[in-house]
DNA sequence: AGAGCCTTCCAAAGCGCTTTGGTGTTTTCA
DNA sequence: TGAAAACACCAAAGCGCTTTGGAAGGCTCT
């Protein structure tokens, strides 16, 4: 079924049964009524292909995807994601995921938008002066970057999380017990979000005059195995760090069993604070000593980056507004005073 | 740059250019090199969505994505993501996600192949009697499940591992290690892999005249919590099973958990196998004592079924030929004869 | 009553590609 | 040497929608 034949059926003009349907003014609120009803009696659909052909628009929002055979995809994004799809679904939205060369991305976003195959893409994990962002920008094609870049001088806009704001209180906690020696395992040191942890940490230990010691600092991809690595190494040092801020609750999977391995115990010999995207598989408070935490649902972000993605697709939205969002700090077990 | 356009400017009528740039026979060869010389030179690429209009192809492959607030996307997906992106790419395929209602996938699966909105479709986590199956394949689309369903009477394409051989495997191991009472720690027990791993176990047992007490097996879905409590359980019984099967990594946390909280130990009081679908993030031989497993990658499964909905686009493959992967048992230090 | 203005509809021209159904020229072969 | 076959190309008709540029009819207003 399609428009010529439903306009035929209905003896009107295909320009006429395709302007009620859109919702155009200049067409008898009758008619319309009359139009809408076949057209759901008949399960008239226009067809997207021809639509989009004719207007350039595709209901979908678009991912470049990095992949390779050493490139891993983390599994945070499956709960991005889950968001996502679910304000996604509501408003009738498709994803499309354009796999790319992790190391040129660049030929896959121009693709897709001379291509016209999206109305809008969102970037993730972005890093400082990301190339991305201004290659979206001038493309111009609606964009949000879930994160934040640095340096770039130009304005775009971004849903974040206050990741500074949350690991300097997490500091300040620790070093308010009376921990003078924090260290941090944190995510990829690329990455924005890294950076702003860290000087999130620095900003909390420089107000007591502490600092973060540079070989206290790891930056690795989040696997419990490099979160083992990083703690045993820093926790074998005659001079350990009593307090730890870990990135993830999978590495910190690996610092607790560091810690077990050396015989220590959390949080007697170990503080340690972890960043929650809140995984519905693994729970802080499951943890055998329940873990404290800075946490925010990434899963929330997934669906607000999506309706702001639409947004911008109907333009209701424009500008280069960027909205950092608050994260909670849980207190659990897992925190107590340093060891004197 | 489009191809009214280019074929002006080299003198050409579309339709020759078309041909020459799709590689028809009835144009001279002399003459498809200047055109293909041009069409580079002009950075020339035909715009997808008026081909798609033509010809109907998409170039993309759907996938009908579940979601809704109570819906969790499990991680595994990331990781089989990779390998199907990994294909993809190389192949110049998109992925479209059709977020769904995930009690009512079935409007969206209309939807994607009346709109034509793709060439093709995987089904993920099938069921016995899967409606999804049945549907897709009277809808006349190219698919492939990723799995199995059982019972019904169409065959179907698909490619899965040899769940029930792997657990088969596993548990013949542990009753020639002398367990006699074994459990099961299952993922859903609506989807069919976990009915095929639970058919292993139980024909291992019988071949030594054991049984598995339907109290002994537990079907979940696969988080670190679930593991936990359904090992608390088991462990907490009088007389309480001395080999655990179970198949998640993400599951097995939540048995070690249990297990230690009830003071026991791994392999002295309880023999684990878990499977893995090779998590880059999350490794057995890591675990405190490292797990022994039925591995088999996730990731290459996701690699082959792009391969395959490839080929079958392409009409280089048709039928309903089934694979079965088989599934390696790797032995580590979880498991040991039974405690006497 | 006639000019002017809404209201409501339509015919036709795109969007940019593929494909059908040719045509004119050249080659092949009895 | 003439007919058939092969070659190389083209004009135009879709694909199914949106949108432009009217046009017919009914109203208002002076």
């Amino acid at each position: 079924m399609n428009l010529k034949q439903l306009s035929h059926m209905l003896a009107l003009s295909q320009t006429t049964v395709s302007r009620a349907l859109n919702g155009y003014p200049e067409v008898n609120e009758e008619t319309r009524r009359r139009v809408i009803d076949a057209a759901k009696r008949h399960g008239y659909r226009p067809n997207p292909s021809a639509r989009r052909l004719a207007t350039g628009k595709t209901g979908m929002i678009g991912y470049v995807l990095p992949t390779g055979a050493a490139v891993d995809i983390d599994p945070h994004f499956v709960e991005f994601l889950s968001g996502l799809g679910d304000y996604a679904r509501s408003h009738e939205l498709d994803l499309v995921l354009s796999p790319a060369d992790a190391d040129d991305q660049e030929t896959t976003y121009r693709r897709i938008v001379a291509n016209r195959q999206v109305d809008a893409v969102y970037i993730s994990s972005p890093r400082p002066l990301d190339r991305r962002v201004a290659l979206v920008s001038t493309l111009g094609i609606p964009f949000i970057v879930h994160g934040r870049s640095e340096g770039l001088d130009l304005d775009y806009p971004f849903t974040d999380i206050d990741n500074e704001g949350a690991f300097h209180e997490a500091a300040r906690l620790l070093v308010q017990l009376g921990h003078r020696r924090l260290a941090l395992i944190n995510g990829d040191g690329r990455e924005t979000f890294a950076i702003h942890r860290e000087r999130g940490v620095r900003r909390a230990l420089a107000a007591s005059g502490l600092v973060l010691d540079e070989g206290d600092v790891c930056s690795l991809t989040m696997t419990e195995e490099n979160g083992y690595r990083a703690a045993r190494r820093l926790l074998e040092q005659s001079d350990a760090p009593t307090a730890i801020a870990c990135s993830s609750l999978i590495m910190a999977l690996g610092v607790v069993r560091a810690v077990r391995d050396l015989g220590l115990t959390i949080p007697g010999d170990l503080s340690l604070i972890a960043h929650d995207d809140v995984f519905p598989w693994l729970k802080p408070e499951n943890f055998s000593v329940p873990l404290s935490t800075t946490r925010s649902s990434i899963r929330l972000a997934g669906a607000r980056v999506a309706e702001r993605l639409a947004a911008r697709i109907s333009g209701s939205e424009e500008g280069a507004r960027g909205e950092v969002w608050p994260v909670d700090l849980v207190i659990r077990g897992s925190v107590a005073g340093a060891p004197t």
